[in-house]
DNA sequence: TTAGTCGGTTCATTATTTGAACCATTGGTT
DNA sequence: AACCAATGGTTCAAATAATGAACCGACTAA
């Protein structure tokens, strides 16, 4: 790993939990050795990536990330275009959708929509971090990702989320087959107990896969008429999505439910 | 300079007017090799700091400062609590508002806020950078900087923004002497030709500047009153804000205007 | 064809990163 | 008060990673 891989890792141990890092507790979070991770920091700091708080002496994410994300926002306006898609995905199927994006070797959530209609909903957090094996839109992203990293989740710990989470390495690729065959995800009470979920995958311009949209229903409400809708809707958004974003479905990706 | 450093600043050339640059052209604004640029936007690619687009193979920033961002605006909501303040300063004096946040040698714009009730306005961008010697917000940060960083923006190139920018050092320092005495900033013209502003600075826990807030206003439009009015309110809100961020004002900071 | 780009790659030289050990402080325990 | 185990931060010889001139093949324009 390079030295500005190790760098960047570091900004990866932030999270809601865990909003302010000690020295010692990200050296060893990281594994790197003490000094290394100071050093790290330290220019992380000068750059305005991470500051320290004024209280103690640890650290958190800069004010530069706000300045970039403006940038981003401004260069590619995705999540503009990711929160109408997803507003509009929530009012066809009255349920909570949501859009999650593939950051290297992590899938992780960008924004979400819930419906009013119901009082009961599965609600999310942003910027959370999804498992591939556990969720829906994980494993969206998953059927199409190059092999390589596929070996690479399943050779991970697989947790065990729930009693319905798939943590067998065959189990898993056999339902990736299915994704592919269909072209839409489905997992059933393997995040959150309650949660049935339908997720599609995006792609780019080189038709790789980029993140997923999906619909998040409670098991309860699950009827074949809710399933046929959410698959036709997520279907519909999910395309439209990744055409506006200037990419395309690869070639003999499922364009409609099997009959 | 360090790789780390080197890394972080290729994500400084990303900006509203050049959000995709080539390998060979931020190896050319970056002074680095070609092939050092190369491997540092390797890196930066692997993170998600940056992608190729579809079309061309140029890089712009990535997804990832998205899901930082998020993370820090959870942790530290600044920018949500600078948009109120923003705002009710605007319909306060009137007048454009805006704050900008000191990143390592750089001052940038972080939010601003428009007034309706006249039909012209100063406008903003944010993520600009806004020029040390140049602006209101720029002399009130300078103004309360540690003497090395003074020597070190002075030092650098002072660009003749407008006939009436400030560009000989000696009288830069003469004005951060008057910025220091009344604990406001002031720059007629110095940016923007019509343009003159008024700016106070933001300081952290431990009373180092971080930022400025600013009120933007036309030349003509500026009267005595209006002055005593945006200075009023400007010390109010900068104050309120330093304050609400958890910081102070440092010993001795000017707390009222001279008589 | 030629000449000049471009993104990307190679490899011997060089400079940077690394980590065990070391401070000086701090906060809790006996 | 003495002690212990943390903390953030620093040092310097040894190990490793970064560097850059030259090169490649693919383009484009003349």
């Amino acid at each position: 790993m390079g030295t500005v891989a190790k760098a960047l890792s570091l900004l990866d141990h932030f999270s809601r939990a865990r909003s302010e890092i000690g020295l010692s507790d990200i050296a060893r979070l990281s594994g790197l050795n003490k000094a290394t991770a100071y050093r790290l920091l330290t220019e992380l700091q000068q750059g305005g990536f991470v500051e320290q708080t004024g209280s103690g002496r640890e650290y958190r994410l800069g004010p530069a990330v706000l300045r970039l994300a403006a940038l981003r926002e401004a260069a590619v306006p995705l999540r503009d275009m990711a929160a109408l898609s997803l507003q509009s995905l929530s009012d066809a199927t009255h349920e909570t959708a949501h859009l999650s994006l593939l950051q290297g070797e992590r899938l992780s959530m960008l924004s979400y929509a819930y419906s009013p209609r119901h009082g009961t909903r599965v609600t999310m957090e942003d910027a959370q971090i999804l498992a591939f094996h556990a969720t829906g839109s994980g494993l969206a992203v998953l059927a199409f990702c190059p092999p390589g990293m596929v070996d690479s989740v399943l050779q991970g710990p697989l947790d065990k989320r729930t009693e319905d989470t798939l943590t067998d390495p065959a189990a898993i690729r056999a339902a990736l087959d299915e994704v592919r065959r269909t072209g839409i995800a489905e997992s059933v009470g393997g995040f959150e107990k309650d949660v049935h979920s339908h997720a599609m995958p995006l792609f780019d311009a080189q038709t790789r896969v980029i993140g997923a949209m999906a619909v998040a229903a409670p098991v309860a409400r699950m009827t074949p008429d809710l399933k046929t809708l959410i698959r036709r809707e997520l279907r519909r958004h999910a395309t439209g999505l990744t055409r506006a974003l200037g990419g395309f479905l690869p070639d003999g990706f499922a364009q409609d439910d099997p009959a």
